[in-house]
DNA sequence: ATGAAAGCGCTAACAA
DNA sequence: TTGTTAGCGCTTTCAT
């Protein structure tokens, strides 16, 4: 039998234990802890070397039910999943400033889900988070009030939420999407495929106006843009520009305008051995982007800057500030790098 | 002055007041919150409608503080980077098995520094996690008497910890580098670099063993090898590789034994045209591999295995399975494409 | 500088 | 089926 499974299963250590060990009241043993002003240096040292002595971790969870301003020092973060490179930038973004006020963060994946979403807010709640970062699929939030009501901060990224009295912090989707259109446009594209995402999420609905508003600026009737939408992973982007070059009029240059929608149409124009003659602008950078042949252009998002500036915000609501609500627009760049640029065939 | 922000800020309502509206005592309405039996439907009823009339919100970490088992629902998970494609995964998979159990995760980056890892599970413990999902850098886990004897579960992932009377799930890196070497040494390659990480970070370790493992059974002296070490990031692995291939006797392959450190080698052997001529085999997978010119060869690891297994384990032991610590070893694929394809020129 | 007592919101144990 | 009381580990308040 090996000695491990059979060693005592101490119970936590307790701040009664370690007064006592200590000779000192809970109270003092609190103000060590919570490095609190007026305790002799030698009570102090007597205490920590209780606490050590008895392996003493305080329970932060018991702290916060008591505590004035009941904070729990923890933060709910929803993202699309955990597993997409932008929402990956973004949480360790979020990480990096929480970290340093001694602040958790608890991430949910939702997966666009309006359902999920709902519940992972729920589930904060339940543990009572001091403030939220969400992204949000739903017209309306409707536990938005109930945030308002308890007082819990809320920064929306990616998309903004129905009621403006929020933060949010999104990225230039329209603008950026319309830059990318018409950089094709100007490489005298006219027959323009749009692959996007479930139109209910806001992003891919700005992204398609972004679209449409290039098209309209060049004169290009709407009629002549092939729209794919509903593409939610990389192999339903892949089908559809598959299906759309395999038909009569196909497009001689494609805008992908998410970062799995953009993995799909370089798989199916790979396929189709169509790379270097139909154009390609994605939106958001992919990775390795670089170093295909030709280089996949892209309007680039600033993922970490999102983050950056919503954790920047949520904690600067819970410091008080109740100034009105500011919505951040982080810009986008167009990185040309081979893709974008090739020319329309000759009409 | 608009009228969101000077809304009341209503304190969260509590199961004594839900209990005063639907007029029942308060463990009558931890009964109905908890599912708990024995309650008549029409107090049930009662006790919702009161529920939603105050839009109350159980606060878990009030109750596990009285708890019998104690338990928090709530895990943490320690990943190099959250912004790791390779850690995203193992969340992902992490998240997926915990939501189901309704059970929240804290998750946190420490960027292989060993202080950071101490502090981190110290964080943790302090929250009360019911378990831990760890990745460890540390020679000793100091910390782990602690976790043994507060009887918190921990599974390491990635690495293995000194003590093996902790659940482990890794990926089989000697193994599977030394797949990768004999793989390039098939196609003809003495001359090989190998480009890795810190020799203290285990994985980089055990895959440069890997790598001479291959070596020694092709009879190819050690000394012919080069080896670079030290590698964090692409930027380094770029500038290392970059050398190599200017010096007097380049290597005609390399293999570079983690995804950034692919990332940096892919760079390096564009800079200097030589994709087509240098091999390359990489050790875990990179996004877009397939669509590079050439396809990169990588030998490819199971991030989304090593996650389920190693949340499936921990909540094992949290279901008091007692059985000795399990070593769970999940295979590694090579998958060529291409790079690691490329024939040594002719002596 | 230190400690005693009360109580945060909940669940356990027991009583009715 | 339901309610009452105590107490989880901590911080507050107020005393000394």
């Amino acid at each position: 039998m090996s000695e491990e499974r059979t060693a005592a299963r101490r119970p936590r250590a307790t701040m009664k234990q370690v007064a006592a060990l200590a000779g000192v009241g809970t109270k003092t043993v609190s103000r060590v802890i919570n490095q609190e002003p007026n305790v002799a240096e030698a009570t102090a040292a007597r205490v920590w070397q209780a606490v050590r002595s008895l392996d003493y971790h305080v329970d932060l969870q018991a702290g916060s039910l008591r505590r004035a301003d009941g904070r729990t020092r923890t933060l709910g973060l929803l993202v699309g999943s955990v597993d997409n490179p932008f929402a990956g930038a973004i949480h360790r973004a979020v990480e990096d400033t929480a970290i340093q006020r001694e602040v958790a963060v608890f991430a949910s994946s939702f997966d666009d889900d309006p359902e999920r979403e709902e519940l992972a807010v729920r589930a904060f709640l339940r543990r009572r988070v001091d403030g939220l970062i969400l992204t949000t699929v739903k017209s309306q939030q409707d536990y938005a009030r109930s945030l308002r009501d308890l007082g819990i901060p809320v920064v929306y990224i990616d998309r903004r939420p129905a009621d403006a009295g929020f933060d949010s912090v999104v990225s230039a989707n329209r603008r950026g999407a319309a830059a990318a259109t018409a950089h094709l446009i100007e490489h005298g594209h006219r027959r323009i495929a749009l692959l996007t995402d479930r139109l209910d999420i806001q992003t891919a609905a700005e992204r398609q106006q972004g679209f449409f508003d290039a098209l309209g600026r060049a004169g290009i009737p709407t009629t002549e843009a092939l729209v794919a939408t509903g593409l939610h992973d990389a192999a339903a982007a892949q089908r559809a520009l598959a299906q759309l070059l395999a038909s009569d009029e196909p497009p001689s240059a494609v805008f992908s305008s998410q970062n799995l929608v953009t993995v799909g149409a370089l798989h199916a124009l790979r396929s189709a051995g169509a790379q270097h003659s139909v154009a390609l602008v994605g939106f958001d950078d992919v990775p390795l982007a670089d170093l295909l042949e030709p280089g996949v252009t892209v309007v680039a998002q600033d993922p970490q800057e999102i983050g950056r500036a919503a954790v920047t915000r949520l904690f600067a609501r819970l410091a008080g500030d109740d100034s009105p609500a500011q919505h951040i627009e982080v810009p986008t760049q167009l990185i040309p790098r081979g893709s974008g640029e090739i020319p329309a065939p000759p009409a």
